[in-house]
DNA sequence: TGTACTGTAACCATTACTATTACATTTAAT
DNA sequence: ATTAAATGTAATAGTAATGGTTACAGTACA
């Protein structure tokens, strides 16, 4: 899988730190360790689904508009991350019954194990996360 | 995910419905649209997992030694991609509460996620993948 | 002994992913 | 108004992962 999904849960636990002002993605790239710009085009897309607000210009930045109780792990795998776990299918033979039906069923079945680790993803918050990366760091 | 598990699948299902002669790399990439050379990587981890025996030489090939009934999806998944979900994660910011722990921390949930996902792909037999391969050939 | 296979390493090609550059646009402060 | 600080996004370049190909050693059978 891409680390879309990382970044983006990592972009939303920092936001949820500092809920009282904007951030810029420079701020958030040096934590995540990318480069600002692939912040910006992730938190685009959480933008886009209604997760964050975004403001241009100076003061501006990203900031978190929903609840981190209530954004799931799920909704983040949904926005970065659909269908990644669909094991790849090289071309089909059409003239061999398996070769021919492969992909579908394999499409299929896991398109099934992606809703099951939906459900799966969907018990953890970004609060959550933020709680386990805090318990992580006492550990130390 | 790569395509090594479509891969082991589909030669398996070929292999169930061939139980008393050998198959060749040769006729099993054919029928995936492969080359053989990655079918007979594919299908050494298979044997060295105890899933299938192969007999070099003349007459050689490839045959299912185990039960079709009871070769499940999650079997060939651990074989061939165990891990592959794990989402990417960047360099860590050590400098970084969040950046510092992100990763273990959802590492410890994409480990657990992937059990999940082996115990709903626990029901699906090698039997089974075969069956709807020929009623996805009836049907059209 | 020759032929038909697998086993595997080495190399090349292609695709996917990520970083970087560039620049238009927006916003606030002076 | 002008400048500076930000996002938005396209285009490009670099790097990593994946897959294909070649080569050849080893094995088994006729």
């Amino acid at each position: 899988m891409t680390s879309d999904f990382t970044l983006a849960v990592h972009s939303l636990t920092l936001l949820s730190l500092l809920p009282d002002r904007m951030s810029t993605s420079d701020a958030i790239a040096e934590s995540a360790c990318v480069h600002p710009v692939r912040i910006r085009r992730v938190l685009s897309l959480l933008r886009n689904n209604g997760l964050i607000q975004t403001k241009e210009g100076t003061g501006g930045g990203f900031i978190f508009t929903a609840d981190p109780k209530e954004v799931t792990l799920r909704a983040i795998f949904k926005i970065t991350s659909e269908g990644a776990i669909q094991p790849k299918c090289p071309n089909q033979n059409d003239q061999c019954v398996v070769g021919s039906n492969m992909k579908n069923v394999l499409f299929s079945i896991f398109s099934d194990a992606e809703n099951h680790l939906g459900q799966f993803l969907h018990q953890y918050t970004i609060e959550d996360v933020a709680s386990l990366v805090h318990m992580r760091h006492e550990a130390l």
